[in-house]
RNA sequence: GGCGGCGUGGCCGAGUGGUUUAGGCAGGGGCCUGCAAAGCCCCGUACGGCGGUUCGAUUCCGCCCGCCGCCUCCA
């Protein structure tokens, strides 16, 4: 059974389910106002692989993401560009579903957006005043978190120390600063919507409750995002619910930073790297060995090393399924991903425990990659001493856990050969057949001058996409552009 | 000020109280190959500093140094 570090005890323990056959599972989405950076593509990754690995172990998963589509950021954008707030909404929008699927990742269930639940966060508010936890002031509607037991579970920290650190400005209205917005007052220009204790429009804490325990139901599984939301959006979803009575998460998981220059990437610094720029500048599934390769709780520091780096190893792993022609399987680990190969024996057998022992551990994807790294070498060696069968059953296991990380991998690029490339290649089998090593070197020149590597073997010619381009990733993701 | 985390061989990145080791990349040597590519074999002996516990610590404890994050919108 999967153990997970739980941010609410700081402790790693094993993943308890409601349901013992189905996880529910509420990722906190984008606020799109802007393009994905690679930062918002390691969270994507890393909850991709979750809900794959469980799949693999035979669970259903329900996968809730949100859309934040009515905000501060937003408005701002829409007025600055002469646009509506939905077009930029939909703009941006519209770049994470592009991006996420570049990457491979599976899109989530549901994708509720915030302005389809406006009405549900109204009763909640009306809930929330009409249980005097929440106040009105001239601005909006509080709650007041002095109300709520338990307050600061997320942050690890005690009210009084949360508001010695306090760095938000003084609203001399509110009971306490850290008392947050459930609705914000009209204001000429913005989104609003009626309601009962005056027009405007809802906090960003209060959607994320109310769509969870709608769509998930309450005492859902997990609930998770990035480090940055424990404080205080996280925690300010937890208050709502408790003082609503309703039991929210059993479970918090949030993934680390992606760094740049030693510090968080992020708009304001201006070290960013889009999701675009990345999958275009190298093969998008490098970024995901990338993220792979460190554990999801660590920050992790991207840089064209690191890049160039993934997409070696990556070439390793294709290699592997190039040398054993292993197209079906590959089809086939893309969406088959239970356990035909757990049934397995032997090799496999163990192959998989191992894999599966390391991956209950906290997600330890970097110990499952060595260990199907250690396979990769483990299936040549043994192809080499001329033990195919049990060489390729490693080989097939390879793919399909490779698989379950959400790696396609790639035996060859036969269906992007185009009549030239054929012909070029017929005709230096021809000449290396009759000893023309001249002409066939030059063809082979042409050849890499088009973006094919070639591999003489014994089976015949296999042609190779030239994918690592790493060295074009040449913007150094430092410092302001 | 409070809280959380980190410091491992050229780089990235796991892990562990003590026999033999993560893994990847890079580098050197060799095998294979017409030459390559892919693959294989061999080579580095690392755990921030100072103390302590211990027969023995990189792994446990304490202190120190350095780094990062959160406490504000943020993946």
């Amino acid at each position: 059974m999967l153990r997970l570090y739980d941010t609410a005890t700081l402790k790693v323990r094993p993943l308890e389910l409601r349901d013992p056959n189905r996880v529910s599972f509420y990722a906190c989405g984008l606020t799109v106002y802007d393009v994905p950076h690679i930062g918002h593509g390691r969270g994507w990754l890393v909850f991709d692989v979750l809900r794959r690995y469980l799949v693999f172990s035979g669970l259903a998963v329900h996968h809730v993401s949100n859309v934040t589509n009515v905000d501060d950021q937003i408005i701002k954008r829409a007025a600055a560009e002469g646009r509506t707030e939905p077009e930029v909404a939909a703009e941006f929008e519209a770049a994470w579903w592009r991006d996420s699927d570049a990457l491979g990742v599976l899109r989530p269930d549901d994708t509720p957006r915030a302005t389809d639940y406006v009405d549900k966060m109204i009763d909640l508010v009306s809930d929330l005043l009409a249980r005097d936890v929440a106040y009105r002031t001239s601005t909006g509607v509080y709650l007041d978190v002095s109300r709520v037991e338990g307050y600061g579970l997320l942050a690890h920290q005690p009210l009084e120390s949360l508001l010695a650190g306090a760095r938000v400005e003084v609203d001399p209205e509110k009971r306490s600063p850290l008392d947050f917005a459930l609705w914000k007052r009209a204001k000429t220009g913005e989104p609003t919507w009626d309601a009962p204790f005056g027009a405007g429009r809802p906090g960003w804490h209060t959607e994320c409750v109310v769509m969870s325990l709608d769509l998930l139901g309450e005492g859902f599984d997990l609930h998770g995002g990035g480090v940055d939301l424990i404080f205080p959006h996280h925690e300010n979803e937890r208050a709502q619910a408790i003082a609503e009575h309703r039991a929210f998460a059993r479970h918090w998981i949030h993934h680390g930073w992606v760094m740049s220059g030693g510090a968080k990437m992020s708009k304001s610094l201006h070290n960013f790297v889009t999701v675009a720029e990345m999958i275009e500048r190298s093969d998008p599934r490098s970024y995901r060995l990338l993220v792979l390769r460190s554990q999801y709780r660590s920050q992790i520091e991207v840089t064209p090393t690191s890049v160039e780096d993934a997409e070696k190893g990556l070439g390793r792993l294709d290699a592997l399924a190039r040398r054993f022609e292993l197209r079906e399987d590959l089809a086939l680990g893309r969406s088959a991903l239970t356990p035909s190969v757990v049934a397995g024996e032997g090799l496999v057998r163990e192959e998989v425990d191992r894999f599966c022992e390391r991956m209950d551990d906290d997600l330890d994807t970097p110990g499952a990659l060595a260990g199907i790294f250690d396979a990769v070498n483990r299936a040549n060696v043994m192809a080499d001493r001329g033990e195919e069968e049990e060489a390729a059953a490693l080989a097939r296991t390879v793919v399909t856990l490779c698989g379950v990380l959400g790696l396609a991998l790639r035996a060859d690029e036969g269906a992007d050969l185009d009549e030239a490339v054929r012909r070029l290649v017929a005709e230096r089998d021809a000449a290396r057949a009759s000893g023309d090593y001249g002409r066939s070197d030059a063809i082979r020149s042409e050849l890499a001058a088009l973006g094919w590597t070639l591999e003489d073997t014994a089976q015949g010619t296999r042609l190779l996409r030239q994918h690592t381009h790493g060295s074009r990733f040449t913007r150094p993701p430092v410092g302001p552009c």
